[in-house]
DNA sequence: TGGCGTTGTTTGATATATCATACACGCGAT
DNA sequence: ATCGCGTGTATGATATATCAAACAACGCCA
């Protein structure tokens, strides 16, 4: 009934999700204290709207201040920086090494799923992959044909509605 | 650079997205006309949320409205709901034929990613099922296999850091 | 000791997305 | 004809997330 509000109720929010990440990553190089004005850079956003934010970071638990108003992650966050990291790295594994789907655009796509999809999807996925390369002839074979498969498929069927823009008439085989 | 900005900068919105669904849902059965009133039951929201929200799928071309106060997709806004419905369906069908997810939880996961996923990466992942399903033989043993595979996986390991919430340790191979 | 630049915070604005509540309209039943 | 209910809209509130601009505080350099 209500899955979709699911979204919603995420408490790790997209923009939380890369501030914790920021935060990470502009630390890293400092024992993992940041500066709110690194951290802005990093985004591309205002001081302003960092030090806003930090604000519900603090509140949730994930980072904690200096007294001379350094950011560090604290271990909740850390845990949270270390799964959306791991789910990133899954996702845009499979969608450039599997699927095929160019470098950019496997970076866009996994950097707007990583932190909504659950763990048991995202270790689900880790096994798949793992299967998948790890040498047993079967893998090699499906991967190889599937290759030749992806290249005999045609670029785009035309759908009545959607004139190409949506996916129905491929997925009559899901019905 | 801004990757992570393209979340926000997507200008269908989860809510917006599942607006769209509900009015093509509830319409379904009248021609495609919907009340204001039956998409908000649909949403499990209020009227007033409804309302508000339809002044801007109005102002993007997804709706148009009746003298009556009737609702209606636009062309484009069931071009944009075809292409909604079908990435579900697809990003669904992998969760939980491929990977083996439950249904319950490959719900909430594809739903909460249908509206990100770009074309190409739908429409690759059709392929990829389309091959998957195609009875070919090697298709039907890698999936017998991986099977096997999954099985043998043990259920979590654990992270120094993250005491098993992440899934760094098991993403050794994709460094 | 001044002054200037960097830094972090605050304020007022916008945009989305929700709520509860109040209001206005129309239609059907009495 | 009017009473009441369902419907759609409007209003004021909250929460997130951004901006520009103003502001205060600190440090460095002369």
């Amino acid at each position: 009934m209500d899955t979709w509000k699911e979204f919603e109720a995420n408490e790790l929010t997209h923009s939380a999700a890369h501030h914790l990440l920021a935060i990470y990553e502009v630390g890293e190089a400092y024992g993992g204290w940041a500066r709110v004005s690194d951290i802005a850079r990093r985004l591309n956003i205002t001081r302003g709207s960092v030090s806003i934010n930090l604000r519900t970071l603090k509140k949730r638990g994930w980072v904690q201040t200096d007294e001379h108003r350094l950011v560090k992650l604290s271990p909740k966050g850390l845990r949270v920086v270390h799964s959306v990291m791991a789910k990133r790295v899954i996702v845009k594994t499979f969608l450039r090494d599997v699927l095929g789907i160019a470098e950019a655009q496997a970076e866009i796509d996994s950097c707007k799923i990583e932190h909504l999809i659950s763990h048991s999807t995202g270790q689900r996925l880790v096994h798949f992959l793992q299967f998948l390369t790890s040498g047993a002839p079967v893998s090699r074979q499906f991967l190889r044909q599937f290759r030749a498969f992806q290249a005999s498929c045609p670029a785009s069927r035309t759908c009545g509605v959607c004139k190409g823009q949506c996916l129905i008439d491929e997925l009559k085989y899901a019905t």
